[in-house]
DNA sequence: CGGCCTGTTGAGCCGATTCAACAGCCGTGG
DNA sequence: CCACGGCTGTTGAATCGGCTCAACAGGCCG
């Protein structure tokens, strides 16, 4: 399923201490020495093309990773075969909070572009976080973020009409994207397609292409072609009833 | 809006080490060290009643805690006033993973029954997560615990469709509230209105209503005056496609 | 007794779905 | 080189699940 990579993700330095994502202002950042104890526990860096599966439902969790470059999205696939997109990853995300009763994979992990990530090893970390307390409270503190985007999201699916949702959604990936780089500018590239949006969102690709229509139509937000568009990000919060302050610094493990 | 308490709910020893929710069986344990550093962190008992607002959205996040005794539930209010139930609480819960940006409360609280809380200083426990790596790590076993509760929710409310979203959240509630206790038979007491159920998934109340009823004549579960009722849990999971692996052994803090 | 809250039921409507056809793009293979 | 199939996106038509509005029943409390 994984097609060719065409274009490459940027590759991480050898040293962690030397990551350029730990300098950005979106991140909090750990000691020197947990940042030491952390690239022991580092086995590997992994490259994969777009497409690619991370990890599969179920998988055996042998390893825990970081995102270094890229986009990805987690998902469910419930028992009649449809898929539910749980969140999108960007660089900094973090893979490995998610066993079941059984120890495995309780979600899959999808390359949207190229990425590469930084793997560790499951059972150094978990030392880690028994012995290390900035470490362990890095891990307490990735899912706290990650639990409040998770609650935006089941507001977005449960309460809000399809148009507020899918506005909600881009916006949100528009502040996640650009809280790691200088302001881009209107536009952003967003490598998704329309039928993510509407498996995220729980809809119907078909009806997620009339929103998006719509969207473009009403002058705030628009999509296509993996550009996404907003000219004014205030008037477009203020219309669709957007607000990212549930979007908080998130630990760079 | 607090009615008064009907019911008194069940008091917490004084001492944590006491705490006879620590020996049952889905909780992970606590050294007894880790155990005494809580013990200091604890501020004091609270008593509520049913319907009261433990916390709201926006408060000051100044202290954390536990529930010991009764039910509650996490909500969101929408823009528009609609509210999104985000979570259901048992004893065992832990309440303060939730600040925004700000450093507030990003969802609320309200009491199903009467409640009792143990509430400790978030000042000290803050200062434990960053000294005692068995306290972050605890903190870190929640967060994973509550996100794979969440993940589900979100399949719920996003991919299936209503009769077995109902149907699934009813049996999760059952798993979790007899996870903690010996088996009561074939009917729980679930202290919920269909208007809960309907905020939990984004019906709307009367649609719930219909849908319980359907469920009822279908005669695997029936939920009305607060009584769940599901005499064959094993064709009812299999009938609804329902199965609780998601549902970890959560540590209790 | 009357008010209020929860639950129940009907009628009509609307948002979103399904099914279907088609256009454009891209990569593959003849 | 063009022909083809596959994938994404676009649009129309018909359908349906769930919504809104509305009326009413029962229980509980003042």
């Amino acid at each position: 399923m994984a097609r060719a990579t065409t274009r490459l993700a940027a590759l991480p330095p050898n040293r962690c201490r030397d990551c350029p994502l730990r300098v950005l202002p979106n991140f909090v950042d750990l000691a020197p020495e947990a940042v030491a104890g952390l690239q022991d526990a580092r086995v590997s860096v992994r490259h994969l093309g777009a497409g690619a599966t991370l990890y599969a439902e179920g998988d055996a969790s042998s390893e825990v990773s970081t995102l270094f470059d890229g986009w990805a999205f987690r998902y469910k696939t419930t028992e009649d075969g449809r898929r539910q997109i749980l969140d999108f990853a960007v660089p900094g995300s973090f893979f490995g909070l998610a066993e079941d009763a059984d120890g495995n994979w309780n979600h899959a992990v999808e390359a949207l572009t190229p990425v590469s990530m930084c793997i560790l090893s499951r059972e150094k970390v978990s030392l880690l976080i028994r012995t290390d307390p900035a470490i362990a409270g890095f891990m307490a503190g990735i899912g706290r973020s990650e639990q409040a985007i998770l609650y935006e999201h089941l507001c977005n699916i449960g309460q809000r009409s399809a148009v507020d949702a899918v506005a909600h959604l881009l916006l949100e990936l528009r502040f996640r994207w650009c809280a790691h780089r200088p302001d881009p500018g209107d536009t952003i590239h967003l490598p998704l397609g329309q039928a993510h949006i509407a498996d995220a969102l729980g809809l119907s690709h078909v009806h997620a292409n009339r929103v998006l229509m719509q969207l473009k139509r009403q002058g705030l937000i628009s999509f296509s072609h993996q550009r996404l568009s907003i000219p004014d990000i205030a008037a477009a919060s203020e219309r669709y009833g957007y607000g990212p302050q549930y979007i908080v610094p998130r630990p760079l493990l």
